[in-house]
DNA sequence: CAGGCGAACTTGTATTATACTTGTCTACAT
DNA sequence: ATGTAGACAAGTATAATACAAGTTCGCCTG
């Protein structure tokens, strides 16, 4: 399959500045530093460089150079990235502690959307610099998950577990009074106001591999979500803005 | 049985989309190859294409190439823009009181937001078959609303009334407990949970037109949100370009 | 030591050229 | 009606090059 050649080295620049092999606040190599890494002209690099510069990833400055953007603030859904990530990216710690890790047959709900009777069910508190940030539950069909530990899933997010290529995932976001035990968990007073959110990840052939639900303090988490609509050539019709 | 050369084409490309062997939103193999791969003629391959483009399934710029019409961005559209559309478009009757209707000096944030001091300020109660359904305040510049009256709003939503070609939005979701007076206005107890969603709507030259703040009633209302492949698409940034 | 100058870097912005793409047309064969 | 072959126009991506403008830093001068 054909590739533009500017957004392959906007990837793979994109993949070292959230990586943090360019720490936050320091300059990137220059454009003819990177010309010749990449070996693409200045030309290419630079149509790279300013598409990192419309995600607010990167900036420049004239004579000066080009520079890891302040801070990436709140979550954006416009990609598929793990809570964990986006900590990782603006620098905060992130902790996991398993609160629960079962092979179980599946019933209801996480039988009927994962498609299997054999489940590996997850529940764990994520931590951010100490502060329990959410409760997370998860489930992936046991076939998928037998040769995951309790160790490994405290260790490393679960994309990263699964062998498995992911194509995107469908996330639904609602709001709740917090559960007693989760409030426990979060440190939270009983009945406070939380977001809860529930994606069905799919590997690239569509089949359903992940079903995870996500409890975050209302106090401190919010989603933000970017709507563009500047495609009216693709649109078939009636493509409104609106409410 | 004659068969028809470019319907066995278009079919085969068509599988090959579905089956997601071509990617969503990257680029197809040029009219050439495909006229190599299929041994048939350009213009044969040309017809299979196009009539996969009247099915929207993919399209194609000049001097670009073809590629996978990107759904994720239209679903991630649609279906968010949809949550308070989506009752009144299945039958139900959607009905708008207004609660305040001002021009008042823009303060704080809204201030900082939409850069100008004068703004028309519109709080709202949405309606769905005569039931609370959302309470929605809207803001936007004096001088695109002084045309507007108390009528017109509610009459219409306010998409539709201001006479802009819209580009996009940025819209924020968290939880909250709804204060007194919301709680009094959509019939929930007080301190019950909300979903707070904050828009910035912009027209096509990127100007912020109208900031509004939405707050649903947890108990009967979700966003769902399509998060597309990690790998960006083709289109939108090509798009981009001419712009 | 203070201050100005300039060399050596950087990004920003053109222009030109080439190879490749789709869009469109004509001519011709089956 | 369908398919092939070819030619040309228009748009895009990339390279190579040049120059303007901003920043940094060391060196030179007084």
């Amino acid at each position: 399959m054909r590739t533009i050649r500017y957004q392959e080295i906007a990837n793979a620049i994109r993949e070292r500045v959230q990586q943090g092999s360019y720490a936050a606040g320091r300059l990137l190599p220059s454009e003819a530093e990177l010309s010749g890494e990449f070996d693409a002209s200045r030309v290419t690099i630079r149509r790279a460089l300013e598409t990192l510069r419309d995600d607010g990833l990167v900036d420049a400055r004239q004579g000066f150079g080009w520079f890891v953007a302040a801070e990436p603030l709140r979550q954006t859904l416009g990609q598929l990235v793990t809570i964990e990530g986006q900590m990782a990216e603006s620098g905060v710690e992130a902790q996991r502690k398993i609160i629960e890790f079962a092979f179980i047959s599946a019933s209801g709900r996480v039988k009927a959307v994962l498609k299997t009777d054999h489940v590996l069910q997850v529940k764990r508190l994520n931590l951010a610099d100490g502060e329990p940030f959410a409760v997370v539950t998860v489930w992936c069909p046991a076939e998928l998950g037998q040769h995951l530990s309790r160790r490994d899933v405290e260790r490393a997010p679960f994309y990263e577990l699964l062998g498995v290529a992911l194509r995107g995932a469908t996330q639904t976001i609602g709001a709740d009074s917090v559960s007693a035990a989760d409030a426990a968990l979060l440190g939270v007073p009983v009945g406070s106001p939380v977001l809860c959110c529930e994606r069905l990840t799919t590997d690239v052939e569509g089949r359903p591999v992940l079903l995870s639900q996500h409890v975050f303090p209302a106090h401190r988490t919010e989603f933000v979500v970017e709507l563009p609509n500047a495609a009216p050539s693709v649109a078939p019709s009636g493509l409104r803005l609106v409410e």
